[in-house]
DNA sequence: CTTTTACCCATAAAATCCCGTAAAATCCCC
DNA sequence: GGGGATTTTACGGGATTTTATGGGTAAAAG
């Protein structure tokens, strides 16, 4: 329920009729670790048009950040707004779990923001993952650094099934 | 009984006809666990034109919070009128409790502080959430960081059901 | 008595769990 | 290092449980 989770890899998943999506198996364990459970948390991303996620873990490092940030603040003599950081970092944030067959329902809230439709693209960032509509991914590129071979890869994979 | 809760998420209700609303399922759990049972407590937020809420835990670390204030004022060689800082605190602050069903009744000062009317939207900030009316935070959404999808969203969403 | 407040019952919709299966990945033994 | 056996995954579908909300009624308050 604690520690350094380092998220790395992509996968393509499919969002059925229910709205529900399997957590790809490579995000599983970290995430069932961090969260003591199987809960992820997922977010709008504060730049891109996609969103993000994490385990359990992290949000209770989010409260500490805000805590020092606060801090930090308060040393300088500035003013620090807590509940602006709270509500930018907080407020799109939902805990969902997902059942011992790795799949969970996406919120329409998640789904409308994340501009996701029928295909997920899962890939690691580090202490964090993303999920993106892959096509919003391919027409976002240049500003956002992956490979754009994986998400082709991807996207031709998962044409295949289809 | 204590230790850290990072509410995150949102969702919206309805008040009805007798003033009840429930407290959306997202915030139960935290909120039981903090209380040592079905409570949250409700009050005017400082600054923007919302309610405020969390669970029992928190009045006893807001309590700790006008400590530390002091001391940091004592420090700096300025004058810290306690009395003053529980005011501002604590007055407006209402301990609810809650029914087995999730529903609370509210009361209506708290309902004119919220400017609440037919539809309330909670969203977590960390270690509190936000009530608003959710007109009034599509109309502030500049001053207040949230996403303004999410608000849209819930509010489309509002509208289908009546 | 009337009004409020708390508690109980009802229900449709939504979320959650549980079971089944085919495809893919992994193991394993020669 | 193959190739069949076993396990894990991704996904469909149904059953069960929780929610959110309306409505009633008895205890409490005025």
């Amino acid at each position: 329920m604690s520690g350094v989770y380092a998220y790395s890899g992509s996968a393509i998943t499919a969002i059925d009729d229910k709205g529900r999506l399997s957590v790809p198996s490579f995000l599983r364990k970290d995430l069932i670790e961090s969260s003591d459970g199987r809960t992820l948390c997922l977010g709008a991303h504060e730049k891109w048009d996609c969103l993000v996620g994490f385990g359990l873990s992290r949000k209770v490092d989010m409260l500490a950040e805000i805590d020092k940030e606060e801090e930090v603040a308060i040393a300088r003599g500035e003013p620090y707004d807590r509940d602006a950081a709270g509500a930018r970092k907080f407020s799109s944030l939902h805990d969902l779990s997902f059942d011992a067959s790795g799949r969970f329902v996406l919120p329409p809230i998640l789904q409308a923001i994340g501009q996701l439709e029928d295909k997920v693209l899962f890939h690691g960032i580090g202490n964090r993952f993303c999920l993106w509509n892959p096509q919003v991914l391919i027409d976002t590129t240049d500003d956002v650094p992956v490979e754009k071979r994986m998400v082709e890869f991807h996207l031709k994979e998962a044409g295949k099934k289809k």
